[in-house]
DNA sequence: CTATTTTGTTAACTCCGGTTAACATTATAT
DNA sequence: ATATAATGTTAACCGGAGTTAACAAAATAG
């Protein structure tokens, strides 16, 4: 299992494949604000638990486990974000923030919970959305997506 | 400044105090769920923080700055307890869960906006009520309290 | 094609928040 | 009053997540 950290790490990886069309080191230092030598611990360890394929001095590309938990925490963000965003009115770079951290931190339970609240706080609630984190996202998710990286 | 882990302990402290008119380190080893020797560097941290009195092998006190914080600390506690519970109906014991780590988590601002939130979504709005987490408790907060730990 | 700059890696270190093992102190039970 | 049990403290250690300094490799500019 890997930590919440790491899990930031792995989805900054994600966003930077889809807007870069590859994934640098020096990219994620930037992104995640911390060093190089920092990025290169993550790296070997989401190796080793096979969410990346990497060798030393080599391209960096997410396993097919690798982009399915990414998206996992992606979604997980963006239901938090737009919380923060939508329903509370915190101001947009501050959602952000919080979002990161409260993501980082809540059980899928608490995200599925918060997911079907959104839904019904902004008036968006689908009789046949049947969302839950572990599947693909629904239509209404779909209408308050951030997951267009490549802008 | 001292950290959010370090926040939950002395809100323990707090909590302890009302609930068996003194604080024990055993106790708070228990109630956080780690050893003495843990507990033992907190109280040195907190000491010099000066939020508690305390010498080695005496009596443990708040002071008054730590009582202050560790009001604060509940009452953002409460809100997102009471958010999860109430508004997000989650399951009592998983919605302390999860107010214990988000609450580790949000910032002051987020904390208020959520109060507010929490106030409107349950019903409870009240005009007069100004919210603010560096305040002491409006009225309508009174309502949802938890705050008594005598029971 | 070589010199230079950029990028990536390694090693050794720090800090934080916890641990175990051993010991000191205090409380209690007879 | 003392033996025993409970409680509290200390020292040495661990792992995670980051750092800096030094270096290796790759990309790029003349």
């Amino acid at each position: 299992m890997i930590s919440k950290s790491q899990e930031e790490y792995l989805k900054t990886m994600y966003i930077l494949q889809k807007q870069n069309g590859d994934i640098r080191v020096t990219d994620i230092a930037n992104k995640m604000e911390c060093t190089k030598p920092s990025v290169n611990k993550v790296l070997k360890n989401l190796k080793d638990n096979k969410l990346i394929n990497y060798e030393t001095y080599g391209k960096i590309e997410l396993t097919d486990e690798g982009i399915k938990l990414s998206k996992k925490i992606l979604e997980a963000y963006d239901i938090v974000y737009v919380f923060f965003k939508d329903v509370l009115n915190l101001e947009n770079e501050n959602a952000k923030k919080e979002a990161e951290k409260v993501k980082s931190v809540l059980s899928d339970v608490a995200i599925n919970k918060l997911a079907k609240y959104v839904h019904k706080a902004l008036d968006l609630n689908d009789l046949s959305c049947d969302y839950d984190i572990n599947n693909e996202r629904c239509r209404t998710c779909e209408r308050i997506s951030l997951r267009d990286f490549t802008k």
